[in-house]
DNA sequence: AATAAACCTTCCCATTGTAGTAAGGTCTAG
DNA sequence: CTAGACCTTACTACAATGGGAAGGTTTATT
């Protein structure tokens, strides 16, 4: 039966050889190209090795880590505090306190934005039911806006 | 008793005159100087006229139009749709719902960002939670930043 | 009137993170 | 061998804000 290898797709060079040029690291960690060129001007990763064509050429180590940046990023880490966890997950003597330290200071400054965006929320929802919403001009909104309460300029 | 206008601060020319330079404005709207000339050149407030030497000299209705801005601005209104308010606030054929049509809008991206920002907040608490935090290495946290679902890259 | 302090001007640069485009070179499937 | 997919660098832009330099102006104080 030589129907079993009818639909086995060639693998390209690359991928038999088990590296990847951008587009395909970009595909598979989720990180753009254009970002992947970005975090290496940072020096957020290594520079990867070239083809003789000056094609940029990555292993699978190099798509891990990939990965864990997008998943920081995805965490709402700035790319500041994602190259000190990225630090702390290749330095194996490092201390789960200081990584726990990390998040915890993440967790309160998302607490704070939400909080500030509630409040605002609120705000914003006390005007709009007081707004008519209709074909009239008169408008608490836009009223509230221009409102001075220390006023005489 | 000339002792009358002893505590009487004399008020500037500017002052009596009732003008502002962009120092004074800044201070009495909250906007900074810096923002106020950036929005001049976003056309989001009118080009001031200028003294002999000059410098921008502002009137009261130009303050209060600061003021509206910060306003807006601080309910998280972006420069675009802080314009669109302010031509609403001008225009007093307006009609009220397009107004309200604004502010709904703003609510509805607050949610959403809202949300967003608390469902990252419960996977960083549920992280931290089982992290030790302590002098050992190892770190759910990180663990869970390099797991990679579709592996084998 | 002279001078110092406070204030203003324009112009340029930095930030944070991402995307778009142009002009050109390379790889690979057919 | 060639077309099309892919890659390269180098710019540009965004949204909003802040910082600073180099120089001019106004105001307060001697």
């Amino acid at each position: 039966m030589p129907a079993q290898n009818q639909v086995v797709k060639e693998l390209s060079v690359a991928q038999r050889q088990g590296y990847y040029r951008i587009g395909r690291a970009a595909k598979l960690t989720g990180v753009s190209a254009k970002m992947i060129r970005y975090y290496e001007s940072l020096r957020l990763i290594p520079k990867p090795s070239r083809t003789t064509g000056d094609y940029r050429v990555y292993n699978s180590q190099d798509l891990h880590t990939l990965h864990f940046i997008k998943h920081a990023r995805d965490l709402g880490f700035s790319l500041k505090e994602t190259g000190h966890l990225l630090s702390l997950w290749r330095n194996h003597r490092r201390t789960s306190a200081e990584v726990k330290r990390l998040a915890l200071k993440q967790i309160a400054e998302l607490d704070q934005k939400i909080e500030q965006l509630e409040s605002i929320r609120a705000t914003l929802t006390n005007l709009t039911t007081h707004c008519h919403g209709d074909h009239r001009p008169e408008c608490p909104i836009l009223d509230n806006l221009s409102y001075n309460s220390n006023s005489r300029y």
